[in-house]
DNA sequence: GTCTATAAGTAGATAGAC
DNA sequence: GTCTATCTACTTATAGAC
C-alpha cells in the first residue's frame, strides 16, 4: 500500500521530469519546476535520485528504450514474404517518420547534450543505429548486393538526415520535401529500377 | 586608438563566448566565466550585449556565416570540367567531413537549442542547406536526372545522416565507417555505375 | 568606457520536524 | 517516507565610482 503509493509518486517525478528535461535540456531543466509538476518536494526527488544526474540518467535509459521498442517491436524483417520495395518502404517511414512529437525534442536533447553526455549518444547509437544496420544489412544481403553494409547505412544515413533536417532543424517549415519522395528515389536506385535518362 | 581597444575587448568577449556557449549550451553558459576568459568584467559584456540572449544570438550568426563561407567558399560546382565522379567526391567530402572539431560543437549546439531557439535553426537551413540543395539539384539536372531535386536532396541527407551519426553522435566509436566507401556507393547508384548482383 | 560592488533571484542539495 | 525551511553557491543584471 505504502510501496504503490510511493510508485506511484516516483513514476509521477519521472514524468515531470521527462518533461522538464525535453523542454529545457539538463542545465536549463529545474528540480524546483519538477517537484511542482509532480505534486512533491525537491526533498523527496533528491531521497529518489540522490543528484540531479542519477535523475536524468535514469530517464534517458527510460527514453531510449522505449524508442527502442517503438522501431523495432513490429517489425520483423526477414520473415516478410512482401517485395523488397514494399518492405524498405515500411522501414523507411519507420526510421524518418515520427507518431510522437517527443522523440523529435528527445533527439534534440540527445544531440544537444552529446558533448557532455557522450556515453548517452553511444548508448543510443548501440542500442537504435547499430541493430538497424545489421538488420538492413542482412535483408540486403540477401537481396545479393556486393557490399551490403554499404547499402544498409546509405539507407539509414538517408533517413536519418532527412529527419534531423526537416523535422528536428525545422526544414520543412523553410522548404518541406515529401519523405516518401526521397525514399522511393532511394529504393528505386537501391534495387535498379530507376528510370534514367539513357 | 580607442575604438581599437574596444574592438579588441568586444572580439575577447565573442571568443570567450564561443567557447563557453559551445562547451555548456545556452543555459549551461556563464557570463562569470565569459568576463574572466575574456580578460573583462561582467558590466563590459553587458554595455555591449543588454542581455545574454543578445550575445548568443550575434555569435550563433558569426558561427553560421563562418561555417557557410567553409562550405561555399572554395566549391565552383557549375564551371567544374572534371567528371561527375570526382566532382560529387569532393562534394561529398565537403559536407560529411569537418577540418576543425569545432563544426561539430556548434552542431550540437544547434540541434540542442533548436527547440528554444528555432530562429536560428531556420536560419542555419536558410544558409546552408537551402543553397546546397539548389547547387546540386542544378548539377542533377545537368546530367539529365529525372527528379534532379530528390537525387539533390538524398545525396545532401546521405551525407547529413552519416555525419550525425558518426561524428556528432560518436557512432564512429562505437562502429566506425569509412565515408567515402558510402559516398562512392552512393555516387555509383547515382550514375547507374552500381556493380550489381546480375 | 570600464571597473568594483552589490542587488535580487534561483540553482541544487540537506537538516530536521513530523 | 515526506514534508518545510534553510544553506550555500551561483546566476543575470545593474548602480555608481573612477
Amino acid at each position: 500500500m505504502l510501496d504503490s503509493r510511493r510508485a506511484a509518486k516516483e513514476a509521477a517525478v519521472l514524468d515531470a521530469a521527462m518533461q522538464e528535461f525535453l523542454a529545457h535540456g539538463y542545465a536549463g531543466a529545474s528540480l524546483d519546476r519538477i517537484a511542482s509538476r509532480a505534486g512533491v518536494s525537491k526533498a523527496t526527488i533528491h531521497s529518489y535520485y540522490q543528484y540531479k544526474e542519477v535523475l536524468f540518467e535514469t530517464l534517458i535509459q527510460r527514453l531510449s528504450d522505449s524508442r527502442f521498442r517503438h522501431t523495432f517491436g513490429s517489425l520483423e524483417l526477414g520473415s516478410d514474404p512482401q517485395p523488397p520495395e514494399v518492405i524498405l518502404q515500411v522501414l523507411a517511414r519507420h526510421i524518418a517518420q515520427d507518431p510522437d512529437r517527443e522523440f523529435i525534442r528527445f533527439m534534440r536533447m540527445l544531440v544537444g547534450e552529446s558533448d557532455r553526455f557522450p556515453h548517452h549518444a553511444k548508448s543510443f547509437i548501440t542500442s537504435l543505429s547499430m541493430p538497424t544496420v545489421l538488420q538492413l544489412t542482412q535483408y540486403f544481403q540477401g537481396l545479393g548486393f556486393p557490399d551490403p553494409e554499404a547499402a544498409a547505412r546509405l539507407f539509414m544515413y538517408a533517413m536519418i538526415g532527412f529527419y534531423v533536417e526537416q523535422e528536428v532543424l525545422h526544414g520543412k517549415e523553410v522548404a518541406v520535401f515529401d519523405g516518401d519522395r526521397l525514399s522511393q528515389t532511394l529504393i528505386r536506385l537501391l534495387l535498379g529500377q530507376e528510370p534514367r535518362q539513357d
